[in-house]
DNA sequence: TTGTATGCGTTATCAC
DNA sequence: GTGATAACGCATACAA
């Protein structure tokens, strides 16, 4: 009874309300034109019947999917051991739960744009969520200013007009971070910074910067890294083989500041007396490292949520949709940064 | 062009093509009985109007969505910080992108265990995949039966009949992870089991117990946590506060296991050298700990693909599909398990 | 406010 | 092999 073949259509519902089925149709979809006491017998027709209204058919009709995509693109083993991505999906997802659009997950690997690009212009989705997506990505051309789109992280300049975005505030973020390890009486402050091809990884590593200037401090000891903990070790050995008293440490990622800690390890310094280290996302890994890694947290699914809440009034075409929104950021401080010791050296 | 509203349609092409549509219809679909001229014609109409079917038009007429739903719990903090959930995910997606069938994400929390009910009831989706269902779970009433389903994860005894899943060998995993251990010479082995409520907490609890009584060992030292580090360490504590002189652990889980980390350097017990231990789920944060963490990596993205290939073919039909698929753990040993030094006590 | 009629883009059932 | 034509289940002008 409840099988695919077997469900009640909306006219079973009306017939058995004894109405027509475009009043149904109203009752279903809400609208304001409906006696009370209609209403009361339709929608008691439908709880009695069970009646779900069959997607295809309505999207046929409306020319509407009530449904969102989320693209990502398959780096996925990068990506989905990233805990921001995840986070990500789920803020999208969840906000998704309490409206009545669909979510579509879309995985575009390199060889599938073409196929990711079609999805999205078919009339599959009403609009999409991309994460992450890579400096001169073929995937968006054509698909950009035809389907309401909402980026997470802020794209690549220069931006297209009408670009919407969501972003953690990354420079802000690095900024505390910096300007944390600074109060604490570090002088020689060096950063693991992220990948230039990500604007998470430039922004981060201006604020790095802008703190140290700030501070009137010099700001010299730079290396990159692509984020993984590996890249973090090697570039911790890069910095420590300059020979410059290092006593200060800001990772792009908490990845790579794990990465990191192996090293110092090796040459004995100690966390934090010797050197003190934040790192960025709060990843789960950063409260179960030892010591404890202060890192600035990022609120991954709170920007999910916001950005499935944006593309949401995009679609609908109500009120100005602003094109950039920066999510605020929160240092927090554990034992891998502390005070300095005055024990002289 | 590309719009939603101007679209080409079937009708479109098979004017182009000099055809009915009827024909284009089954060139799209693929079927064997086109003459080869007017194959050719007809894909290249499509090609040349960038002929994109309309999802929901052919899905309302087959009757078939040619999608699939993923549903994952809402317990999601928990869930996606758990790096396996997230690689299901992935898999799962990136196997749909192999094929032609749209994955729709479906976050169930305890709230709208209903809409998720009718989400899949309503003819919106071929099947689902069912991602750490809880036991007693609402939520499946009147779907198991109605939809093709395959559930990720071990489910409940009693199994109903025909249940599809797809699990790790969370037995033999544990199994290793303990005779590991006990090569390595250590005899007081005790666990940090998983919650009795999951059925990979019970696997694991078992492999361990069985391994020890093969080894003639005792299995009485055992605590549970939730698989949070904090529920890891408190078993942690439980266990040392016994007074057994414990030299070896096998946690259910990484993050567990590196809540275990932090008592045992309080109470200044070295890391191999006093206790050794495994973790289960070779979780990232393993590999970055200090020592790095020996682990049994379970092949969660590929479960995931496993999953939606299995349920394909349970929608299509075609063949006996296996109701149980246990996929192999392996091994990964690192410096947090070593051979016990002799230096006797 | 409610009902009628038509169309949404495909698939599927027929004849041809 | 190919082409009409009737569903598929719902939304929506338009009429009442």
């Amino acid at each position: 009874m409840q099988s695919r073949s077997g469900a009640p259509t909306l006219e079973a519902v009306a017939k058995r309300a004894g109405v027509s089925r475009a009043t149904v149709s109203r009752v279903v979809n809400g609208s304001p034109k409906v006696t009370p006491d209609v209403l009361a017998s339709v929608r008691q027709a439908i709880e009695e019947l069970g009646y779900v209204p069959n997607r295809a058919a309505r999207s046929l009709a409306s020319r509407r999917t009530q449904a969102i995509a989320l693209v990502v693109p398959e780096d996925t083993a990068k990506v989905f051991d990233e805990p921001y991505f995840a986070q990500i999906v789920q803020g999208v997802a969840t906000h998704l739960a309490t409206t009545d659009y669909a979510l579509s997950l879309l995985i575009s690997s390199a060889g599938s744009t073409e196929k990711t690009r079609r999805y999205l212009l078919g009339g599959n989705v009403d609009g999409a969520v991309v994460v992450s997506h890579h400096k001169d990505d073929p995937l968006l051309e054509g698909v950009a200013g035809t389907l309401p789109l909402v980026f997470g992280g802020r794209p690549f300049e220069p931006v297209p007009p009408h670009t919407h975005y969501v972003d953690a505030d990354n420079v802000g973020g690095a900024r505390a971070a910096v300007e944390h390890l600074v109060k604490l009486g570090r002088r020689r402050i060096a950063t693991i910074a992220g990948p230039a091809d990500m604007t998470a990884g430039q922004d981060r590593l201006r604020g790095w910067e802008e703190a140290l200037v700030a501070a009137g401090l010099q700001a010299d000891l730079a290396e990159r890294g692509d984020f993984s903990p590996a890249s973090g070790a090697k570039a911790m050995r890069a910095l420590l083989a300059t020979g410059a008293p290092i006593d200060g440490v800001f990772a792009a990622n908490d990845q790579m500041a794990l990465g990191a800690y192996a090293v110092l390890a090796e040459h004995d310094l100690r966390i934090p007396e010797d050197v003190a280290i934040v790192g960025f996302d709060d990843d789960r890994a950063a409260s179960t490292a030892l010591p404890p890694l202060t890192s600035v947290a990022q609120p991954s699914s709170e920007m999910g949520a916001e950005m499935a809440r944006l593309l949401i009034q995009l679609i609908d075409g109500k009120g100005s949709v602003p094109e950039a929104t920066v999510m605020p950021t929160e240092l927090h401080v554990r034992a891998s940064s502390a005070a300095q010791l005055k024990l002289s050296a």
